[in-house]
DNA sequence: CTGTTAGCGCCTTCAT
DNA sequence: ATGAAGGCGCTAACAG
């Protein structure tokens, strides 16, 4: 039987309200007696028991999840995936909301961040937008003492506590590298779609793959980045005119989102097999592109890790509590069409 | 507030116990009383609290995990998972405790599960190879009602509740088709290197890649599999025949463990960066490996997650529960050196 | 068949 | 500064 507190109130000869006032260290103790506690947890090999802990506790988490709105698949599945915490919370004794946003609107956010603060959580999750008056928004959660993570892109000199989401430079960078291998020895340029420079995600990746795709020998021509601000239609217009301006186009980097604009283009103009795309995020629109051959590679951020994350960082950073560093790190997930895993994602 | 069993009894106008009785189904209760209690299961919809059981049960999960013994760096790393879900027994409540036999020894393997069924255990971990003796221990642990989950390699025709490893028909099939696409138009054979056609995650691994490898178009070459039985000397010498007898090699793909010997043989021929080099299992010899370019890819699977999943399972299947299968489904991932997770793996 | 009572390990008033 | 007692939500004897 591992050691409870009584066992240690009885080692120590104190009460179990000393005891418990140690191991929370809340004043109200002397020195001395702090001391004969502490002695009595080492020689015991205390753990304490965090359910019981919670149990008596009975504390509860107010978290808001600040989300672009939009039919960006991604954000979309990354919802649901809030959302299947949202049913977790009874358990989890948390209390999630979830607040929308245009996407890529600065001051809309920072809108947002001032409501959310408003409502006085114990902690906040954002989609992140790089500007001044967003870092500030966040300064002010923080004033509160509210914790705050990013999830999925970054936000440069906040005070936010922790990044729920990848190293974009070495998602990039494997997306070079596999272009790099794929296209081989063929000739042609390759071409950069991105949805918008304004979020630190998009930028870190591209910043990646321009460094990879070149390493080594063959120096292969990069095409100017256009941006599809992550809509499938606009997407799909200045691929369609990529596609007629370069009759000998070897691949395409979609490193932001509105695959399905890619993909449509690629196949309306038959140059899916010989084009090799590279695209991010499996949605169901980019699995079954993946499948059928249209995309040759997917990289993904599981969204259901960087949520349950965000919500284990939260929650500890309201108790003041530290974070294992390592293990609340996301990982770049690689998809051939021979290692999807199993339907639904 | 959530309601609680207090609020079902009052509302079903019963005691505790018998609500008690109704929700973890156990006999004696009236028909009509237990409808009073399911009614008002749902009307206030209740959802228990599942820690605030445990916590109640004080209940305790005694594991045996089988594990090869031997220098094979995987299963160092997977016995260390092991070891460190030890040291949050405390937590899980739960008593892991760890077997070793020989590697690819089926009768040893049936002596230590008849070993394990005496120690009475709730479940049972095991690292199979497919031999009828094996099958057979395995039927008696389950005829005692000893839960039992296979670990990395299944074992076909046997009773085991589940199998936690991935599904290697597929990783067989996505190194294929890598190594398809990485030596792309370059000549030359290719070949294989398994530990051992006695264990089913070689022989599916064998056939998905050859199925890949040749998919589309070109047919190349695949050389006849050696066999190196995980041991990292036995396996350089013979990488260093395979070498010597062809000179044009365009690839090796090691299917099982003993890479130490692959790198060793490939860095001394000096022909590292000619062949194109798949393996499986992030260790840190082959993680050198790949940062240095002498292994272009690497198929692993998280030793982590499949130690805990089999601990779930196991659980789960000693409480008669059952498990939500997709969810402890192991997934395949492909590291390139760029995105390599951060050290320690 | 059903109810009463006493915990599981921890935290939290409220006294002292 | 310390202790006693009650309770978090659930389960498990033991009575009726």
């Amino acid at each position: 039987m591992r050691p409870t507190v009584h066992d240690i109130a009885a080692e120590a000869g104190v009460s179990l309200a000393t005891v418990d006032r140690v191991l929370n260290n809340r004043p109200g103790v002397r020195t001395v007696t702090r001391d004969k506690v502490e002695r009595a947890i080492a020689t015991l090999g205390y753990i304490r028991d965090v359910a019981a802990a919670n149990l008596a506790k009975s504390r509860s988490y107010p978290l808001i999840f600040i989300l672009p709105e939009g039919e960006n698949a991604f954000m979309r599945g990354l919802e649901a995936e809030v959302q299947s915490a949202m049913a977790r919370s009874a358990v989890e004794r948390t209390d999630v909301s979830i607040l929308s946003v245009p996407a890529f609107d600065a001051s809309a956010l920072a809108d947002a961040l001032d409501e959310a603060r408003r409502r006085g959580p114990a902690g906040v999750a954002v989609v992140a937008v790089e500007a001044p008056e967003v870092v500030a928004a966040v300064g002010r959660l923080r004033e509160d003492g509210i914790a705050v993570v990013t999830l999925v892109s970054d936000l440069t000199g906040s005070e936010r506590e922790h990044f729920a989401g990848v190293d974009n430079i070495a998602a990039g960078r494997t997306a070079g590298s596999l272009m790099r291998r794929f296209v081989g020895g063929r000739d042609g340029p390759v071409a950069i779609v991105a949805g918008s420079m304004l979020v630190r995600d998009h930028r870190d990746r591209l910043e990646g793959f321009s460094a990879a795709v070149n390493e080594g020998a063959a120096k292969r021509q990069l095409l100017p980045v256009v941006e599809g601000h992550d809509d499938p239609s606009e997407v799909e217009n200045l691929v369609q005119d990529l596609l007629a301006a370069h009759p000998n186009l070897t691949g395409i980097y979609s490193l932001g989102a509105g695959n399905r604009g890619l993909i449509a283009a690629l196949e309306k103009a038959g140059r899916q097999s010989e084009i090799c795309a590279i695209a991010h995020e499996l949605t169901p629109y980019s699995r079954a592109a993946l499948v059928s051959g249209t995309i040759d590679a997917l990289l993904n951020q599981d969204a259901g890790h960087e949520v349950r994350s965000a919500i284990r960082v939260l929650k500890a950073r309201a108790d003041g509590l530290s974070m294992i560093e390592a293990q609340e790190r996301i990982r770049i997930d690689i998809f051939l069409k021979d290692n999807l895993p199993v339907e639904p994602v």
